[in-house]
DNA sequence: GTGGTCTAGACCACC
DNA sequence: GTGGTCTAGACCACA
């Protein structure tokens, strides 16, 4: 039960789907350390029941995590993470795609008028947060 | 009718809508200084022609940019660039939410495996193809 | 269900498009209170039944006032008002706009030889329908 | 010459209809007294070259104010002012369905959170600079 | 059930 | 010519 507490929030309001909020929020914490590999997840039922939504909608947000490759889930010890910063680097495929991503995201910034050194400053800020205490230090290795 | 030959490509069989790969194109192509404030953009039915798609469709994505100040359309000169990098920040609020989207687009290559400090490293590469106040620099090579 | 039934009607033959009716429509009734945070909008298909006219106009006119940041749309619950006239005061670049488009509507009335004074009048007369945080007082009575 | 000088600019990346920029921008110069009765306006294609537009557009600019009988133009004479706010007040009609237009431009803006009384503040404000100097006195009765 | 997207084709306003 | 509006009808995603 203490290693399955993590408090994420969901927006029911928000224009962006209830499952993919979830996505996000689980992807999150295990970016920034707060769900390690092997830790367990709340179930769906556990899940839906705290947020007052649908059990299919935590199922398919689960869904995307398995397809990713982020959790794996047995009927028997339900899922846990199996995949965390500190499991290696992904394969060459999701870096491309990701990166025309981000550089989509880049453009509506600079496209704005945001300066493209500012852009990469915010991105710095935010990505200092993932590597919890060691990443604001000098040179951040991996801490493995 | 020169000014307006900016070339960009839409998969049909993306998930993402069709309107919205077509602003996020033009996007990054005020992003990169390709499209200039001043300059006009094909009609909606000059590129739903090139395109295979409904004029109500480019319709939708010259809306999007409308709203978001960066084109102006009259009937009689179609739609004109009137935002680019260098028409000053934006507000604070857009600031903030593209934040938050940064901070959610970032995790989800952290937490595949791929080092905070490389995916700062890949913003700052695509940053630099932008155009901005202080991208006008002794061209940007890759920083590898 | 029960709290959703705000009646409005809209003119086919008006020179104003019925999108854009129907967006007046629904402001003018959160303006005037008869629609509240939390309440929610009939679904674009009722809407478009109870009419007569097309789904896709009826989403258009939810979807400005989506962008005015007046109503929020789900999937699951449609579309809820999310901001009335006690939600705080607007930005100022709103009432600069909106301040100059007053104006415009003033000088008509003026030029026609509506003496200054009453065009502020009817303004007041209307103004007193709607609810503000000034507007609970007792009973707005035509202050003529 | 010399009392034809109303100067009025249009902005061509308006969404408003350049026609109508025109058409409201004399209207403000009638109600604020820049243009009075008997006064003449430029000829059709004086303006068209001034602000480099189709003499269509002035055209159907005037065409508006004539039917709105604020203008009546005769080969002779040119178009010249017939109406101003002197002349005495409209037809009930016009009241009417003005009436409700401010309806909706005030609805606008207490939808938003503006309190409803600073709405008339602000058509207070906006009014008194029509009457010229006489409107900012006690009771601004007619002038005449 | 809900809303979002897209199509094909039509009409109208603007210039 | 341009863009804006509306229709009818279809399909898909969300919950």
């Amino acid at each position: 039960m203490s290693d399955e507490a993590v408090l994420v929030d969901v927006d029911p309001l928000s224009p962006v789907p209830i499952y993919q909020q979830l996505r996000d929020r689980l992807i999150e914490a295990i970016a920034d350390g707060r769900l390690v590999r092997g830790q367990s997840l709340s179930s769906v039922r556990t899940v839906a029941r705290a947020f007052g939504i649908n059990v299919a909608t935590v199922a398919k947000a689960y869904d995307g995590l398995r397809q990713d490759g982020l959790i794996a889930t047995t009927s028997k010890s339900g899922s846990v993470v199996v995949r965390d910063p500190s499991s290696g680097p992904p394969d060459a495929a999701f870096v491309a795609d990701w990166t025309a991503r981000v550089r989509t995201l880049l453009a509506e910034a600079v496209a704005r008028g945001v300066p493209p050194a500012e852009t990469v400053e915010i991105c710095g800020r935010q990505a200092a947060s993932f590597t919890g205490p060691a990443a604001s230090g000098p040179s951040p290795e991996e801490a493995r």
